[in-house]
DNA sequence: AGCCCTTTGAAGTTT
DNA sequence: AAACTTCAAAGGGCT
């Protein structure tokens, strides 16, 4: 038996007091929908929201006052491991693969010191994570040519080492060998794991570069190089017309032109070019177009370097390849229903060759697609994980500890990416994707209840995130503190926001659901407590419909209920996120070391599994 | 081979 | 209007 440990159960603190982080509400209150900063009329329906930030000073500073009951929660956290792993054999051989990794007397652990070092003094340079002192991205530093926030000609500090963060980041995926060439792999990261985020690390504007990377890879060598525009019938270049391409990018009077493309800077340092770039450089898809940094940076990085080699699948209707337009053949289903009414409107009834031969326009990323997309390697150099499942919960965390700055930045990206995919899919519908996956996943969950685990059978109650998993415990979903700010600026100018309650810090139990075959520790819970967890992954799927990870701790330890709400709410990993998510304090530091030592044994992925 | 898992957000649909 | 559903990325795990 094994009990859901509540954050205050180790902390003392009260449960819904536990905000050690600082307090970001997941009852925040969404704003009215608005547009991002003088965007000029994003009437793409942006639905960017208000967001309520947490306030990352207080948080450290509480970090530092617990440091000492931090550890006393270490003791406590180390016996219960104890048992714990006494109790759990059946993963011992998999917990062993994994431990080295992160025992504080490995090499990896020293790695992993070190790296914090290296985020700490980053941090203390006071940029969050930037490049500068991050080891593989040094010679990716270059100023600001191509500031996608720069049409009104300023550059906010944060947003300078935003993009710095960001552009140096610019990479190409299976290039890894010029990457690698070019930027050694840090020593802190394990071999094991992609050099930083290198091996597969996706630049952070990659989301408006590909929609589908994977149609675009560098392997496929450019068929060609001009700018031009194939026609998508003929695939035989020819020159955009003037009103395809004028709505599709709002310009802003002045910025026009003489952008740097954002891979100059690598071309010039490439003896050769990763994709061949045109002898006058890159040429941007759309010479003809005149457009504002915003969209110039936005568009180029979209369009480019991918762009450059357009497979002829992904031609938009308008002859402008897109990343976002996807071959049914490739990815996407055949189903002939999943059509976008932009890419044949004029075919209502497209026959059901032409309809399998219809490209499928993905969906513009959303802001945490987007951050995901740029964190995701970093967390898998930083935690060894690779399961995409147990990333993603840290990214989810590791969102939810972004500062607004940040997240406004991402919701700013999302947006513009909204604004142009709806640009270049005038008559797009996310609707238009429905229906395209072969089989839902939450296809019959609809009247299920939460104790119904006949009928899903397959989402169980599940700590998915592995035990080594210690760079985060996953935050729990549904509240997002940060909902589309109505603006970036907006979202600034209120710092000192109501922080409400986080759910990061107080949210319900949500346990994650996995099936049995997957688990790695599978200890049976009363129905009760993952009634609630699964509460929320069954039946209220907004978004995450899935679960809250939470610490499941032999009850026997600590000789409590199950049923206890507190027992329902998940261990504050707080210093432990902060140490290995964000960039780490000296009290980071500090909390990590003995959170770290703690973790090394302690199971986090301890398996809570629904009463059945 | 292809779905599942997991995250948040946007947008669609349903109630 | 609120609730609910689907899809977007990613990639190991599983069937």
């Amino acid at each position: 038996m094994f009990l859901l440990l509540a954050p205050s159960a180790l902390t003392g603190k009260r449960p819904g007091l536990y905000c050690p982080r600082g307090q970001r509400s997941q009852d925040a209150p969404k704003g009215p929908k608005g547009e991002l900063n003088g965007g000029g009329g994003d009437d793409l329906g942006a639905n960017d929201e208000m967001i309520s930030f947490k306030d990352e000073g207080e948080q450290e500073e509480k970090i530092s006052e617990n440091v000492s009951a931090e550890r006393d929660l270490d003791d406590v956290k180390s016996s219960l491991v104890n048992e714990s792993e006494n109790n759990s054999s059946s993963s011992d051989s998999e917990q062993a693969e994994r431990r080295p990794q992160t025992r504080p007397d490995s090499e990896s652990y020293e790695k992993t010191r070190d790296y914090f070092g290296e985020a700490l003094r980053r941090q203390q340079d006071g940029g969050f994570f930037k490049s500068p002192h991050y080891p593989g991205y040094q010679f990716l530093m270059f100023p600001d040519l191509t500031n996608p926030y720069l049409s009104n000609g300023s550059l906010s500090p944060s947003a300078r080492t935003y993009l710095q963060m960001k552009w140096p980041l610019l990479d190409v995926p299976g290039s890894a060998g010029i990457k690698d060439s070019r930027s050694p792999t840090p020593g802190h990261l394990s071999n094991k794991v992609p050099v930083v985020q290198h091996a597969h690390h996706v630049h952070p504007l990659t989301p408006l570069i590909t929609y589908s990377n994977e149609h675009f890879s560098p392997g496929t060598p450019p068929s060609h190089l001009s700018p031009e525009i194939l026609d998508p019938k003929t695939g035989i270049p020819r020159t955009p017309h003037p009103s395809e391409l004028s709505p599709y990018y709002p310009l802003s009077p002045g910025a026009v032109g003489s952008i740097a493309h954002p891979l100059s800077w690598f071309m010039q340092q490439q003896g050769q070019p990763m994709y061949s770039i045109p002898p006058g450089g890159f040429r941007h898809p759309y010479p003809t177009l005149a457009m504002n940094a915003s969209m110039s940076s936005l568009v180029s990085s979209r369009f480019s370097p991918h762009m450059v080699t357009p497979p002829p699948h992904s031609l938009h209707q308008t002859g402008i390849p897109h990343p976002a337009i996807v071959s049914p053949a490739i990815k996407q289903e055949p189903s002939g229903d999943n059509i976008s009414p932009s890419m044949h409107a004029k075919s209502p009834v497209p026959s059901k060759k032409e309809e399998d031969k219809k490209p499928h326009i993905k969906k513009p990323l959303n802001a945490f697609m987007l951050y995901m997309k740029e964190m995701r390697a970093k967390v898998v150099a930083e935690c060894t994980l690779k399961e995409s499942a147990a990333i993603n919960q840290i990214l989810g965390r590791r969102w939810h500890s972004l500062s607004r700055e940040e997240q406004a930045k991402y919701y700013e990206l999302a947006r513009k990416e909204r604004q142009l995919h709806s640009q270049l899919y005038p008559g797009w519908s996310a609707r238009d994707n429905y229906g395209k996956r072969k089989k839902r996943k939450r296809e019959n969950k609809p009247d299920s209840k939460p104790e119904d685990f006949s009928i899903r059978s397959k989402k169980q109650c599940v700590q998915y995130l592995p035990s080594e998993k210690m760079c985060d415990s996953p935050a729990s979903s549904h509240g997002s503190m940060l909902d589309s700010p109505a603006t970036p600026s907006a979202a600034l100018a209120s710092p000192a926001a109501p922080a409400p309650t986080h759910s990061e810090q107080a949210q319900p139990l949500s346990l994650t659901t996995k099936p049995e075959g997957r688990m790695h520790h599978h200890f049976s819970v009363p129905g009760k407590t993952s009634g609630s967890a699964s509460s929320s992954s069954s039946s209220s799927s907004s978004s995450s419909s899935s679960s809250q990870p939470s610490i499941a701790i032999p009850i026997g330890t600590l000789g409590s209920q199950s049923s206890t709400p507190i027992l329902t709410r998940p261990i504050p990993f707080t210093s432990l996120h902060h140490s290995m998510l964000s960039p780490p304090s000296p009290f980071h530091q500090a909390a990590l070391h003995s959170h770290h030592s703690l973790f090394q044994s302690q199971p986090l992925s301890l398996v809570t599994k629904p009463t059945e």
